[in-house]
DNA sequence: AGATTTAATTCCAAAAGTATAAAAAAATAA
DNA sequence: TTATTTTTTTATACTTTTGGAATTAAATCT
């Protein structure tokens, strides 16, 4: 990526002066869906065709920029159009989480490039597992066959309560005496960015998913736990330290069970993977029957395998989801009183039961919100996939470098 | 503010530029808390010291900035330092509550030069009270000793639910064909902008009040209703339709009284003027005594009467409203979780009983917030006063000109 | 008083913009 | 097929603007 992602402010005014519009125009081709011709370039750069096409011609000769080859227009001369050089530079993703660490380095148009998993991976707070989580991200950059200067960044996402801002993670390797982005920033000589697993499922959605086109957004993370990533105004909320979206402490419920959290009546405990183990083996447990899992499976059963038992028409898996899905609208639809998104988006491992959940997530949210804002309000799943974690870690890399989202 | 501030589309390019660069110096000094130097002015806009000088020199010669004498510096030469010129340009805000309607009129420095105040106006969603306002806005903008022309535009605030972005109201005026801004911007021939009286407040604390040196807060206007501004990133949260914070009808409460929304069990109905008056007097009918108010008052008790009256130190009243500042905070717990703010500022009128409200809100709050979250989490009230709504609404016209906040 | 530091001004080379001309690509007509 | 027309991009000439270095000015410190 030569030196224009990386921070020039030794250079000498003029200098810097070039780089920065040099940024902006590539900023500006990264963003756009489509290649652009050079005199939509200019005018949006605020610089005349002349200049303009200079600076144009000094990027194609720096690689930072190709052509895309010529547009239809109605009529006259069709324009050449350009667009980033998609190998001008490269984003390392990595998500670290309870029982799987995952690498993937992805190419300016976000295309994997290469890929590594560990699923023998288990998250401790311990400085051994953060050594292995060095050698791995170390073993993956040498092994990714992409030269390391053309590294923008690498962009973590990890579970647990994170501070965007300062780099700091509160719950795994927090024994460093300095942030966990500087501890890998100085192992990987790279700018490094990190935020927790849920806000980086909503920068995915955000920018390549379901809220692209969506400026107020509720990404629900449903997997084994219960997470939410607010987006407002085309922005992933952080709060003032990271810890935005606590949607699985929400004190919104009749259970009394005890969360590991201290308190009584936590969303997370009715809403969540965990919880739907622990409805489907309390029901067992009073001689409820079930389709498809044996009795003994029933006793050790992953909240996965009743999502597949209900795909499959177990009728007590789908009568717990549909519990769920309800409670769960009940408290998105507080949510979406106090937000007034136009999209809630359910992602995480519940998503493929959308059929099972749609209904019942909907008749929860009337019961809460209101009918104003619930009538702009629409539902919908992620189809992200299984790694949206990874790619929305990286694309932290292209935020910050200002080659996505709306200006700075 | 001459033609600093009306969009120049029509102009030629070189001009534009020349007009944009202006306004940038123009919104950089009136953002700048103290007046600034050459030097400083020419390195924020990315101008050598000679082009920015010049321009200067013709902001000075169009009495759009003056000098502000000079500053103490260690050493060296010291500086002229410049402000805007707060005689520049005024701003107008026009407040519209239920039972009142006042106007102001605010020099650059958002120095109130004008105010006027009408008591005996009742909003009703009929041409005739929108004539009214309308009569209202001209007399007193006709008397208010500002040349029409000097104006940089009007801010409304109003009750009930508004679309800032669209400019429509929907409780009120909602039967014109066209938005409520484009209606009072033909009256008038002025750019208008509108939002509801909540979120103007939440504007204020932001840009005049508690919030200046914050990111993230959450600003409660506790009245006789209840409603909530968010403020996140240093911007106020409206939400896709301009809905967002309708925290009174937040489903969290085990009162089963039927709100006004047509649901039961809405905050509002257990958190506010109206819930107090309501156990005020449901606790004088079973025959509980009050120090201060006699019977025959009690039953057509205000809720400011028993703001004062527990401010006298009346029992009954101190309880209610510990009753109601602890469901405030487990309510604020909630959203704590859901936002990590780090400041919670109580407005409204209930502001004035900050020493009965703060530690029954603080307690709420544990019931629900996580330790972490609240940890970082500040709670204060208000000192904005009684002017607040007003002020609010004009600062929106400060903010739409990129004369206040962040940049756009 | 002289050294030092920062601010403002002046002057000139360089850069950027405007206007204009030339070239290119497609459609149309001979 | 080839020339002409239409439209738009690219290149060039000329003018204006801009920034950088040097200079002058104003203040403090030693």
């Amino acid at each position: 990526m030569n030196r224009l992602f990386k921070s020039f402010s030794n250079d000498s005014k003029a200098k810097s002066r070039i780089l920065l519009r040099k940024r902006k125009i590539v900023a500006l081709l990264n963003k756009a869906e489509l290649p652009i011709a050079i005199p939509a370039i200019c005018e949006k750069v605020r610089l005349s065709v002349p200049t303009g096409t200079k600076i144009i011609n000094e990027l194609l000769s720096e690689k930072l920029i190709i052509e895309a080859g010529k547009v239809e227009t109605d009529n006259g001369r069709r324009p050449v159009v350009y667009k980033v050089n998609p190998e001008c530079g490269y984003i390392v993703g990595l998500e670290i989480l309870l029982k799987r660490v995952s690498l993937s380095v992805y190419n300016m148009e976000m295309e994997e490039v290469f890929e590594c998993k560990n699923n023998e991976f288990v998250l401790e707070n311990t400085p051994e597992c953060l050594y292995a989580v060095d050698d791995f991200l170390n073993k993956c950059i040498d092994e990714c066959g992409v030269d390391r200067s053309k590294i923008l960044g690498l962009g973590i996402g990890i579970t647990g309560r994170v501070n965007a801002l300062s780099g700091e993670s509160y719950n795994y390797f927090n024994f460093l005496d300095r942030s966990l982005t500087t501890h890998f920033a100085d192992l990987l000589k790279l700018p490094v960015f990190v935020d927790n697993d849920t806000h980086v499922m909503g920068l995915v959605e955000q920018f390549f998913g379901k809220a692209q086109h969506v400026k107020n957004a509720l990404v629900v993370n449903l997997s084994r736990g219960l997470g939410l990533a607010i987006i407002n105004n085309g922005q992933v909320v952080v709060g003032d330290q990271g810890f935005a979206g606590e949607f699985g402490h929400m004190q919104f419920g009749d259970s009394t069970k005890l969360c590991m959290c201290g308190k009584r009546g936590c969303l997370g405990m009715e809403t969540s993977g965990f919880a739907l183990e622990e409805n489907f083996k309390e029901r067992i447990a009073q001689g409820e029957k079930t389709l498809v899992l044996n009795k003994s499976e029933a006793a050790n059963v992953r909240y996965d395998a009743i999502l597949q038992a209900a795909l499959h028409g177990d009728e007590l898996s789908i009568v717990l989801l549909h519990d769920i899905g309800f409670k769960l609208g009940k408290a998105l639809g507080n949510v979406i009183n106090l937000l007034n998104p136009s999209l809630v988006i359910v992602g995480g491992k519940f998503a493929i039961a959308r059929e099972m959940l749609i209904d019942s997530i909907k008749s929860g949210m009337t019961h809460t919100a209101l009918s104003h804002p619930l009538r702009s309000c629409q539902l919908t799943f992620s189809e992200m996939g299984k790694n949206s974690g990874v790619k929305g870690a990286a694309v932290q890399v292209l935020l910050h470098n200002g080659l996505i989202g709306s200006e700075p």
